[in-house]
DNA sequence: TTGTAAGCGTTATCAT
DNA sequence: ATGATAACGCTTACAA
C-alpha cells in the first residue's frame, strides 16, 4: 500500500467533481454546495487524502505562510539570552494573525568553505536564507554592519523588518532609546557622587576578543555603540573594557579584570543584565560588598540567575513588545502597506545594587 | 521597475542556454563548463535573478528543506523552559547535517472554534501542523495521550521523532530513564533515613488543577507518571501533590500548602529542578531550614534562578543530547534508513539540599 | 556537456 | 455553483 500519494485531482475524480471544485471545498475561497463538500470530504476521507500539499500550494498561491527569524549571532547563543527569548514571545504573539510558523534562521555564513575535492569554479551551497521558503523575515541581533543574509534578503525582495540594527532606509526599524536610557544610568551615578566609573560593554566588533578599548577602536555594534554614547554622555573618559558576550560568567571575567586593577572603580555600567550579575559574583570574590562598595548597574530588566540577595538596579527594556511590534509589522508589510520603525523607550528601575559612592 | 521577477527562463533565454543547464549550474547536480557557469551567473547577476525561487524548487522536488519542532505546550511556556531551550540547541545542532531550518509550530489545537456567521459546514482554518512544508518533525512535550498533531502527521506521512512520548511502535522515541532516576533518588532519601516524604509532581493530565491526588487518579501524562512510578517504588504511600506547570512560582504555591499540614514531611521529591527551588523558598518562608529540617531533591540538572546558596541535589539529563539524537534520528529517516529510539541515563548529582532525617 | 520534454500539485480566472 | 484551462517556477530523466 505504498502507491502514490492521493492528490487533490484523485480526490476530485473520486467524487465525483472537477479539481477546481475540490480546491473550493478545501480553502473556502469561493461557497460550494453542502453537497459537493460532503461528497469530496468523504472522498478525501476514503483516499487518505490530508489536504492540499503545502508546497503546491505555496507555490501556486506565492506565499508560503512563513516568517523567517534570522539571527545575527549564533542560534545557540539567541536561545541563553533571555531577552532574545522574551522578544520571541513577542513575535510570536505578533504574527499569530498571519498563522504563519516561525523559522529559526542562522545568520548567512559570509563564506562558506569550499567543498574538499571540488575545483576552485564550486558552487556555493545556498545558505539557509538564500534557499527558505519564508513570506518575510525579521531580523534579530544584526549589528549595523552589512550582514549577507541582508543582501540577500533585500535581493529576493522579502519584506524585512530588524529589530535594533540599521538595515537601510527602507527597511521598518524596532529601536529602543538605548543611548538615553543607558545615560540615566550613568546620571544617576554620577549623582550618587561616583566619579572612577568603568563600563563593561557588549562586543564591540563581532569578531573581537574579550578586552580594554579606547576611543581609536571602532565601536561596529550599534547597540554597543548607543549605551555607550549614553555612558560617555556623562562619563566621557571612563575606561572600557568589551565582554565578547552576555553571559554571568563572561561578566565575572571581565569583573575579575576591572576589579583587580590598581585604581578600582567604584562603580560598573554594565550594559546587561546579565554582565552586571557577573560583576557582581566578582565583586564578591574580591570581598567587596554591593552597593556599599562598588555599584553595578545592568541593562536589559529580566530576572537573572543566582542574583536572589540583590535587586539589579538597571535599565528595563519591553522586550515582549518589542517582538509584538515587529511582528506586527510583519502582518502590515505583508498586506500591503508598509510599516513604520518604532522606538519603544526603557524605564529605569532603581534596585539595591547602586549606592552612594564610598567614603574615603 | 517593479516587474515581474526574473524566472530562470529569463536567465538562461539571457545566457543563451536551455532551463535545464542554468538549473544545474545553480544547483550543481550535474557538471557544467566554466563558460557556461560564467555566462549563467552573468546573466543571473545582470537580471537580479538570486537563485531558484524556493517554493517551486520544493515542489519539484519534493522536499522543502524545513524540520517542524512542534511542542505539545504553548511556544510561550517552551521557551520559558530551560530544558526545552537545550533540547533546541541539540535538535538544530542534530539536524545541521539536512542544512534545514527549524520550523516552530504550535500544537494542532483539538477544535478551532468556528468562526461565528458562518454556517455549520464552515470549513475548518488549517492549522499550522497541517499546513506547514515540512520534511520531518520532532515532538515535544506530548504525553502519550493522543494528541490531533500526531494523527495530522501520520496521515500527512510526514516522518516524526518523539522526545519524551509514546506516539506508537512505528515512531523512534527519544527517552530518558526516568523511573530508575527518580529511584535513585528516592533511594537516596530513604537510606538518610526518610520516612514522611511528599512527592510534588508535574501535571497528570494536560487539563487538571493543582492539588493532591490519590492512587486513584489516572496519571496520564507520561513523564510524570514515570518518575512518579520511581518514587513509589521506594515511597509507595507518600502523599502526592500535583503542580500544574514546571516554574519555581508553581513550586513555591504548593511547597506552602505541602509544608502547612499537621505532618509535614522530611523531604520532598519534586519532578523538577524549578518545582524543587520554589519548594525550597516555600521552606524559607516557613523558617524551615534546607537541607536540615528539609531535604528536597529536583530533577532536570539545569541552572535554576535564585538558588545561588544551594546546590540542588537532583537528576541530571542529558538534554542536550536528547535533542542531538532526535535530530539525527529525523537525518537517517529522510536518508531512508530507520531510525532508532534512543534511551538516555540521568545522573544523579548530590548536592546540598537533601541531608539526614532531622531528628525527633 | 547540453537540450527537450514532462511533469511536481495546486489554484486563479473566466466562462458556463 | 461548477468546470475547463492555464499557469506557478522549477528539476530530472532521457536523448543528443
Amino acid at each position: 500500500m505504498s502507491e502514490r500519494r492521493a492528490t487533490i485531482t484523485d480526490v476530485a475524480r473520486e467524487a465525483g467533481v472537477s479539481a477546481s471544485t475540490a480546491s473550493v471545498v478545501f480553502s473556502g475561497n469561493a461557497p460550494a454546495s453542502a453537497e459537493t463538500r460532503r461528497r469530496v470530504l468523504a472522498a478525501a476521507e476514503a483516499l487518505g487524502y490530508t489536504g492540499p500539499d503545502p508546497r503546491a500550494a505555496s507555490l501556486r498561491r506565492g506565499r508560503s505562510g512563513i516568517v523567517g527569524v534570522v539571527f545575527g549571532g549564533s542560534l545557540r547563543s539567541a536561545f541563553h539570552d533571555p531577552v532574545t527569548i522574551a522578544m520571541m514571545d513577542g513575535i510570536a504573539e505578533g504574527v499569530s494573525p498571519l498563522r504563519a510558523g516561525l523559522l529559526l534562521l542562522p545568520d548567512e555564513t559570509s563564506s562558506a568553505a569550499p567543498a574538499a575535492g571540488t575545483d576552485s569554479g564550486a558552487i556555493e551551497v545556498p545558505s539557509a536564507v538564500t534557499a527558505a521558503p519564508i513570506d518575510a523575515a525579521v531580523l534579530v541581533g544584526f549589528g549595523q554592519t552589512r550582514q549577507p543574509s541582508l543582501d540577500v534578503l533585500r535581493a529576493r525582495r522579502v519584506p524585512v523588518v530588524i529589530i535594533e540594527g540599521d538595515a537601510g532606509p527602507e527597511i521598518p526599524r524596532i529601536e529602543l532609546d538605548n543611548s538615553a536610557a543607558q545615560q540615566r544610568a550613568a546620571s544617576y551615578l554620577r549623582d550618587l557622587g561616583h566619579e572612577r566609573v568603568t563600563l563593561l560593554t557588549l562586543p564591540i566588533r563581532p569578531s573581537r576578543a574579550r578586552g580594554w578599548f579606547g576611543p581609536r577602536d571602532a565601536v561596529e555594534v550599534d547597540v554597543t555603540a548607543a549605551r555607550l554614547a549614553g555612558a560617555q554622555a556623562v562619563y566621557p573618559d571612563a575606561p572600557t573594557y568589551a565582554a565578547v558576550t552576555s553571559s554571568i560568567d563572561e561578566g565575572l571575567i571581565a569583573g575579575r579584570e576591572i576589579l583587580a586593577g590598581p585604581d578600582r572603580p567604584t562603580a560598573v555600567i554594565a550594559q546587561t543584565d546579565l554582565l552586571a550579575a557577573g560583576v557582581i559574583r566578582a565583586a564578591e570574590e574580591c570581598g567587596l560588598r554591593v552597593p556599599e562598595d562598588l555599584s553595578v548597574t545592568g541593562f536589559d530588566g529580566v530576572e537573572v540567575d543566582g542574583l536572589d540577595a540583590y535587586e539589579l538596579t538597571t535599565l528595563v527594556q519591553p522586550a515582549v513588545e518589542k517582538g509584538r511590534a515587529a511582528g506586527a509589522a510583519v502582518v502590515s508589510m505583508l498586506a500591503g502597506e508598509d510599516a513604520a520603525s518604532v522606538t519603544f523607550t526603557c524605564s529605569f528601575r532603581i534596585g539595591t545594587t547602586a549606592g552612594p559612592v564610598p567614603r574615603g
